[in-house]
RNA sequence: GGGCCUUUAGCUCAGCGGUUUAGAGCGCUCGCCUCACACGCGAGAGGUCGUAGGUUCAAAUCCUACAAGGCCCACCA
């Protein structure tokens, strides 16, 4: 159940409280500082985006190859050129290098050379670095530290400098000399025209190119040198890894655990400020100058103002700086409590036991509340990460507004029922892959509440109501399970419950379902309901009706999980209760007693009245039709257990006139025969019976048997099989083949009978 | 380039480290408006488990390679 208590929102006075502790506190152990760095900038959106925040799409582009002029000693051209391949060419003038790789021959005697900056007068060195790959484009890279980060690396590597050539917007600015004030399009069109003309482009080719874009406005990200605030992951991530290595943290599937490993070894800083208009506000104060303006360098970091005369930072924080909190900022962190101790929601709830979520954000969101969790409370703030799929169109393909494929789980709830989705998606999400969800599937769902409120019918009507249809008594407590059909669902809710336990244990909700599902439909309603409903037109007895409200009562526990609605409603009608006694506050269901001798009964009942189903679907005989049937059994101990406890039973539920029991009565003549197991089960059909479509069907039969027998056989033959399986495992295969081989001789008995 | 996932019935998928000649839902076939439910009931058809090897008494299941499809990360200037 949710506790709506402990509902929040990230903007909450105390959330935003939470956060900007969290700034300072970082800030005071050295772990948030200001850096200039290469950030990626969206220049619609005017902000800094984190790496998750960045999609990088195929665009068609070109590839220049220009020539960049080595000069001697003296600044003269030599007339030797060294050709660059290049993407980017309005960054030329921003270049603050060339590099090639360290062992081409081909360039080797130009390293420590220099070059002229096409299209400029600036000379630059020729630098060797292993990061060149020496077979693409030219082979030489021209090394633009300010826009690019493989560039800022080399030139670190090599004591370069950093120029950049473009303003905030996009624009380029006054270092790129006669191309300032152009957009960075448009700059780029001019600088290839004049390439072009200064004999300096050398070839011009076609080019895909991976381009950055952002994933909020979808403009082309610029690597931008921009002085931002970051968090120090490396201290932060090795203990998230501790703990994922020790298992204080678990991923379910397992699977996961290396993909958490991987993003959080990555150990790349966080930049957290951004510019946008809505979020925590940096808790950064600048002093105010006489003219008005910001003494950025003495900034003061602090919660509240540090007093009159300073204006708070106009960035925000990034949206996952107070998400990566959640765990325990919504529970009162870092408040006290009165005694010093943490807040009593902390104590009770934290750590929390299960994170349930998709692994879309793993990186992003998880890995991160893994690390502030640790950091600032000293604890994992959850022991198991549940990882989901994600819920895709029917085709495959992620929901988006642009395909126009989005599947509203609001539109779907008002067409087929809030548990009819629920339950339908409940059964999908198997083990963390993606779930191709086709909203046809939902009737599914829809159809098993319908089940679940019409098998209500079956003992329900003939409870005692009010106008309203309350209960208006209560029909007692379960009766302990005394009928062989009672005995045998009392064996299977025990089995299920015990299945459904292993199911969610392990997270796997979509088999918790499916067992549930499969109890209710096919043991409850086909079987149980069928032989416990009294016959058309009586009523049910006390007993009987006391305990289909009893089992019901546990069944609708065992749902209520997967269907919220519908069984809190049934529920109700059960019996009266105080107000407050709801199902969603009730017990989950415990096993309690099985029966394993009374179900394996029942169980060949189950069988006994399939054969005969299998009959008269064969032989077409009108369901209304009664008929006679005989059942042979081994012994006499069976053949009295199923005719007392199960004689009445059979003759219902495959509509017959009477029923015979015995060991080895005579075969009735031109009769339909079906094994099962060591029953056989006879129908005389004297006059309706088609001997051709019999003997068919028994030779088809026994055919099936033979292929059967035949594979057991050959295990069997096969001495080693014999001699190094298990014991237990040989001892069946021996009653396996010898059960085939007496079914196979019955047939053929039946099928000589037949003439 | 690195990593991961998927491949089982016409469709969508289970089958959780081995053992009743493979299961479900939908669809399909046959018969039923049997007084809880036609959103239902009963009976069926349908699969050499992607390919090729290997391990084992025994492989859809474990190992290796390959093929096809998909995802994530990095990225080629």
């Amino acid at each position: 159940s949710c506790d709506w208590r402990f509902e929040r929102f990230t903007m909450d006075d105390g959330l935003s409280r939470a956060v900007q502790h969290t700034f300072v506190r970082l800030y005071t152990e050295g772990l948030v500082y200001r850096g200039d760095y290469l950030v990626n900038w969206d220049p619609d959106n005017q902000t800094v985006l984190s790496n998750e925040e960045v999609d990088t799409v195929e665009r068609p582009g070109s590839l220049w190859t220009v020539r960049y002029a080595v000069v001697d000693a003296d600044g003269q051209d030599t007339g030797e050129f060294l050709s660059v391949a290049t993407t980017r060419p309005e960054t030329i003038p921003a270049d603050t290098g060339v590099a090639v790789h360290p062992d081409d021959d081909r360039f080797r005697h130009l390293v420590g050379q220099r070059v002229r900056v096409p299209l400029t007068d600036r000379l630059v060195p020729v630098v060797a670095d292993d990061a060149i790959k020496m077979d693409f484009g030219a082979g030489a890279l021209k090394v633009t530290p300010g826009h690019s980060e493989i560039d800022f690396e080399i030139g670190r590597r090599h004591g370069l400098p950093t120029l950049s050539i473009l303003n905030p917007d996009g624009t380029l600015n006054e270092l790129a000399g006669a191309y300032a004030g152009l957009d960075r399009a448009v700059a780029k069109k001019q600088v290839v025209a004049d390439l072009d003309a200064a004999v300096l482009l050398a070839k011009t080719e076609a080019y895909t190119v991976q381009t950055p874009v952002s994933s909020r406005s979808g403009a082309v990200i610029e690597p931008l040198l921009s002085p931002q605030w970051y968090v120090s992951m490396k201290p932060l991530a090795e203990k998230a890894l501790a703990a994922i290595h020790t298992g204080e943290v678990a991923f379910h599937p397992a699977r996961w655990k290396n993909e958490m490993v991987r993003w959080l070894d990555e150990g790349r800083d966080w930049p957290i400020s951004r510019q946008l208009w809505w979020g925590h506000r940096i808790p950064i104060w600048y002093p105010t100058r006489d003219d008005g303006s910001r003494d950025e360098a003495a900034f003061a970091v602090s919660i509240d103002s540090p007093g009159a005369g300073y204006v708070q930072d106009d960035d925000v924080l990034d949206t996952w700086f107070s998400s990566w909190l959640w765990p325990f900022a919504t529970l009162g962190w870092p408040e006290a409590g009165g005694d010093g101790k943490p807040m009593p929601a902390m104590q009770a709830f934290y750590p929390g036991s299960v994170l349930v979520s998709g692994y879309d954000i793993l990186g992003i969101w998880i890995s991160r509340m893994l690390m502030a969790g640790l950091h600032f409370t000293g604890e994992v703030p959850f022991r198991d990460v549940a990882v989901t799929g994600m819920v895709k169109d029917k085709l495959g393909r992620k929901m988006s507004k642009s395909l126009g494929n989005g599947i509203d789980p609001l539109d779907m709830a008002d067409q087929y029922g809030a548990d009819a989705v629920r339950f339908t998606l409940a059964t999908l999400c198997a083990q963390g892959q993606d779930i191709k969800l086709d909203p046809s599937g939902f009737e599914g769902g829809r159809n098993f509440a319908n089940k679940l409120w019409n098998a209500f019918n079956v003992f329900g009507r003939f409870l005692e109501t009010d106008a309203d249809a309350h209960p208006t008594t209560d029909v007692g407590p379960m009766p302990d399970p005394a009928t062989l059909v009672e005995q045998w669902i009392a064996t299977r809710f025990a089995e299920t419950v015990a299945a459904v336990d292993e199911a969610l244990g392990k997270y796997r909700i979509s088999e918790a379902a499916q067992t549930v599902y499969d109890f209710v439909w096919r043991d409850v309603c086909d079987w149980y309901l069928e032989v416990a409903k009294p016959l058309p037109g009586e009523p049910m007895d006390a007993r009987t009706l006391a305990f289909s409200v009893g089992l019901y009562e546990n069944v609708l526990r065992l749902v209520h999980p997967f269907m919220p609605f519908v069984s809190e409603e049934l529920w109700w009608k059960l019996r009266p209760r105080p107000a407050g006694q709801a199902l969603a506050a009730a017990a989950w269901p415990t096993p309690g007693a099985t029966f394993p001798e009374e179900a394996a009964t029942f169980a060949s009942v189950q069988e006994v009245v399939g054969a005969v189903r299998q009959i008269r679907a064969q032989y077409s005989v009108a369901p209304s039709k009664r008929i006679e049937a005989e059942v042979h059994v081994p012994d006499e101990a069976a053949a009295e257990a199923l005719d007392r406890l199960a004689g009445a039973t059979v003759t219902r539920l495959a509509g017959l006139s009477t029923l015979r029991v015995g060991t080895s009565m005579e075969k009735p003549p031109a009769s339909a025969a079906v094994l099962v197991g060591r029953m056989a089960v006879f129908v005389p059909l004297a006059g309706t019976i088609d001997l051709d479509a019999e003997r068919a069907r028994l030779n088809k039969e026994i055919d099936a048997k033979a292929g059967f027998l035949r594979s057991v056989e050959g295990k069997l033959a096969n001495e080693t099989f014999v001699s190094r399986a298990p014991e237990a495992v040989v001892a069946v295969e021996r009653q396996k083949a010898a059960d085939a081989a007496a079914q196979i001789e019955a047939l053929r008995a039946t099928l000589a009978d037949l003439g």
